[in-house]
RNA sequence: GCACAGGUGACCGAGUGGUUAAUGGUAGCAGACUGUAAAUCUGCCGCUCUUCGGAGCUACGGAGGUUCGAAUCCUCCCCUGUGCA
């Protein structure tokens, strides 16, 4: 018997992911599995354009809500929680729909992230204290003493990543390439089945506007307040697409009007990175057009359903 | 109508005689990405060729002029903003 099938939808952000998963999950008896870094924490609705609860009661939705608006959530617990919903997923004898937007996520999800150290908060604020004292550059030269390979990938401008690849060399007291040597630990014992949405551009960029204005016009800046008044400015996803704007607008920095534009072009920019991001997944079966398309929905429909059979 | 201020590449905005196809920023496009990734970073970005070293063309509101050389100086014209009529 072949191992059970794991559909994977992926696409940039409005390009119709949470319609197509909801047909699918109709169509194949699935549960859906939601990769987005934001929608994991609980209390943020408006902006996170999480599927609402008309649509959650339609089918099964995993990995949503599952943080407190002012927890620490990364990569790898995304790996772990994810896994192991798959896994209860399959063992009810129903399909995974996987729905990805979070690129990061959805890679630590399928193929494992390397066995590194978890983050620590005390190493980085030395590290970035003496950045600031040494000057740029001194973070980058450190690294190219711990780990050269991982300073040749590395830019010298990435600061966040450069910091990463010197924490994991310190607590590791091994290079972080040393490490990745060692390989990651891939989700195994399923068939996975991507399916890419690729909708026009300019489209897109339309239906991007149009939501993200949306978002502010149905309540984001007040779910931004009481956010904020709740878990403070600084929690880490007040600081995400369309959060971010909202709070510029309440501390007056922005006027509605601009804030609703550079929420608007953020949320472009951020599908175009998706994109790229997406374009090199592996084994990908590109749909050109939205999740929300009848057409689109019912040849990928065909797709799945021949991979079943 | 008069007086100021101004018109720079898709946009904002520097530059006020010569390494200036023209600093920056934004947008756009392409790329990277191994634990806060809705983050962070890189490259390209007037047009046409190119053996990728470069070559040619067009450009700073318009038309003339001064100069070896002008986005930068002069003249006239057009347009915009503000003030006075």
């Amino acid at each position: 018997m072949s191992d059970p099938l794991l559909v994977v939808i992926l696409g940039p952000t409005a390009s119709g992911k949470t319609a197509l998963s909801l047909h699918l999950a109709k169509r194949f008896s699935g549960e859906i599995v939601s990769c987005d870094s934001v929608a994991v924490y609980r209390e943020f609705e408006i902006g996170t354009a999480k599927p609402t609860p008309a649509e959650r009661q339609q089918a099964p939705h995993h990995l949503i809500d599952v943080a407190a608006p002012a927890e620490v959530f990364t990569a790898g617990d995304y790996s772990r929680l994810g896994r192991k919903a798959i896994q209860e997923i399959s063992a009810r004898g129903r399909t995974p729909v996987v729905v990805g937007g979070t690129g990061l996520y959805l890679r630590a999800l399928l193929e494992g992230l390397f066995a590194g150290p978890p983050r620590s908060e005390e190493l980085r604020t030395r590290l970035r204290d003496r950045e600031a004292e040494r000057g740029p550059g001194y973070l980058h030269g450190l690294l190219r003493r711990l780990d050269p390979k991982a300073a040749q990938s590395v830019h010298a401008n990435d600061v966040p990543k450069v910091i990463r690849a010197i924490e994991v060399s310190i607590k590791a007291r091994k290079p972080m390439t040393d490490l990745w040597q060692q390989g990651r630990e891939p989700l195994r014992g399923f068939r996975i089945l991507r399916i890419g949405l690729d909708p026009d551009r300019t489209e897109l960029y339309q239906r991007i506007n149009a939501r993200a204005r949306e978002m502010f016009t149905s309540g984001l800046i007040e779910e931004s307040k009481t956010l904020a008044g709740r878990y403070g400015e600084a929690a880490r996803p007040l600081t995400s697409l369309g959060y971010k704007q909202a709070a510029q607008f309440l501390r007056g920095e922005l006027s509605l009007e601009k804030a609703i534009e550079a929420a608007q072009q953020g949320h472009r920019n951020y599908a175009k990175r998706q994109m790229t991001w997406f374009r090199r997944e592996p084994e990908v079966k590109w749909f050109a057009g939205f999740g929300s398309d009848p057409q689109v929905q019912e040849a990928i429909e065909q797709v799945i359903a021949s991979a079943l059979e």
